[in-house]
DNA sequence: GTGAAAGCGCTAACAG
DNA sequence: CTGTTAGCGCTTTCAC
């Protein structure tokens, strides 16, 4: 069997508290016997039990991370990143896919066993007003993305209206003015998707132009077949736009990829700009201009909040406003 | 405070073996009393509490995923299959990230605490054969890709040196005669590359053709950056290659795009292979012929293995063989 | 500053 | 088929 705290103190010839005192950084406790106690674990090798420990203190230093699935290139970067900061912090990270669903993501809010885990981050994309209301997360939650409402939880995320208004800006100060949109989303749940399209709507009127419905194809998700797609419609356009502002990385790949297959010349004829930015981004044909979200930031705020919860540090919700800056690459300003 | 096994047995007027018996779906409790008692459960919004019930069985249903990194797309993918493949049986998945680093390795391997989980699945790129003689990780251990000698531990992967010889092979078939390899790596520990490394020579000599070490340049890790500079090389030799089998994808799409950058069309001048099938390479352009491992395949047998292994009925380490296919695509045959 | 002892919530002998 | 009870390994009040 396995060598208990007992074992420790009977080698030690102490008691299981003085053992434990030590194992807890406990401050009174004498050089001497801090040394003795250390040389006995060492010695017999001793490792804490970690269920026995979660058991009493009620904390199990895992933390969940759920997003929608770890193969969309932005939330594998993005759990990378999140890993990486809990670990710094001893934290480990049980990931959850969610699908994009809502009953899973109901279910991960509300279905998680409380003893599995001292905090969930949740990158929600069909929650809705009504499921956060009702839903009674009674442990520490980080929300990753622009809040659904109401504030009631905290939430780290970059200024999405702002992030479209730049990306949309950057196409009109190239001298575009023809510019599409790729990624509106009509449902109510689609935040991401309605925020993005009013930065979109506020740098276009800004500017003096109005919004042609027609340059504003609807998607179902944000995947590049559905990119390329959109791309496809918009080229069947009797009058094609000159940009396109994509709601993500994805949605701008399927679109290159249908403007290439169509022969048209980026950004010559037809400019275009992404968001997330996303590796493939770097290396692709053009390179992709895009919105760059700090991921790092964002990992490293919402563990940072989840923590300050765990401790019972911060009795409200908290807003924490992530860095974005634009990456502009081939698509719009390049040689190719 | 929460409610407890010992609530619902006093609300059901029962023992909390009784409880207890329903919860394990032990055979012998009679419908009415199941009955009851799930009635008082439901009536509680009873939840069982796992810590309490990992301290009494040593058993957490939660498993590690060690890989080097998420944000790469191979593993990546690998890990949301892992993750939907573990759900089904009821398992958690805590993902670690390795870096690829000997020592992050090591450390997984054996300094998990034991309480976190019932099985550690590994995919390692850096351990050797002492890192797994000497690792004594008494917990059940699956290993991903192929085996480092011995056999000690279960493995699944595909067979390298085959899938090798099929994508050498694969262009040869479209009559390519002077075919370069990206990938080479010296150290002791490269098994992978080692593998597909043999894979290639063998077919090359099985078409009767020779090694030219000028078309095998090195390279330190399999990312972008490192084919494109591969690539580069190759091309700036007196009699630059027809052909090119990278070690994976990600290398193939950075020598893609060198290849771009000197205006060598694809595959006419120079034809491209990968290895690994990520999705990025069904969108590239040209998109990327590769070898297709069945990553579904490959976390099924590894939830499988660790499950069986959990269960206790594996006393020997298994071998777990995972199909392979060779996607045909733009970069070897298509039209661009 | 250190020791003795209770108890976290569950499961599984064991008894009936 | 069901009840009683001990104990998994740790932390933590409470004495001393």
């Amino acid at each position: 069997m396995a060598v208990r705290l007992k074992d420790v103190a009977k080698w030690a010839g102490v008691s299981t508290k003085t053992v434990s005192n030590v194992l807890n950084d406990y401050v009174h406790v004498t050089p001497e016997m801090r040394a003795r106690v250390q040389a006995a674990m060492d010695e017999l090798k001793y490792r804490p039990n970690l269920t026995a420990r979660s058991l009493r203190t009620g904390l199990t230093r895992n933390v969940a991370l759920a997003v929608p699935r770890l193969d969309e290139p932005y939330f594998a970067e993005l759990a990378a990143f999140v890993i990486e900061a809990a670990e710094r912090h001893g934290l480990t990270v049980l990931v959850e896919q969610t699908d994009g669903l809502q009953a899973r993501e109901r279910q991960v809010l509300s279905g998680m066993p409380p003893q599995l885990i001292d905090g969930l981050i949740l990158s929600p994309l069909a929650l809705n007003f009504d499921d956060l209301q009702s839903a009674e997360p009674d442990r520490p939650l980080v929300l990753l993305g622009e809040r659904v409402h109401g504030g009631r939880f905290s939430h780290v995320a970059i200024d999405n209206v702002a992030a479209a208004g730049r990306a949309t800006q950057h196409l009109l100060e190239i001298g575009r003015r023809r510019i599409a949109v790729i990624g509106y989303q009509s449902f109510a749940s689609a935040v991401a998707s309605h925020l993005r399209y009013q930065g979109y709507v506020e740098a276009l009127r800004a500017a003096g132009l109005e919004v042609d419905p027609a340059l504003v194809p609807a998607v179902a998700v944000f995947h590049r077949p559905e990119g390329a797609a959109a791309m496809d419609q918009l080229l069947d356009l009797d009058e094609p736009p000159d940009g396109v502002f994509c709601f993500n990385d994805l949605l701008a790949l399927g679109a290159i990829r249908s403007l290439h297959n169509h022969g048209v010349r980026i950004p010559s004829q037809v400019a275009v700009v992404g968001f997330d930015d996303i590796e493939e981004g770097r290396y692709s044909l053009p390179t992709l201009t895009t919105i760059a979200p700090d991921k790092r930031q964002i990992a490293d705020f919402a563990i940072r909040s989840l923590l300050s919860q765990i401790k019972g540090e911060n009795p409200r919700p908290e807003e924490l406003p992530v860095a974005f800056s634009l990456m502009v690459r081939e698509s719009t300003a390049g040689v190719v």
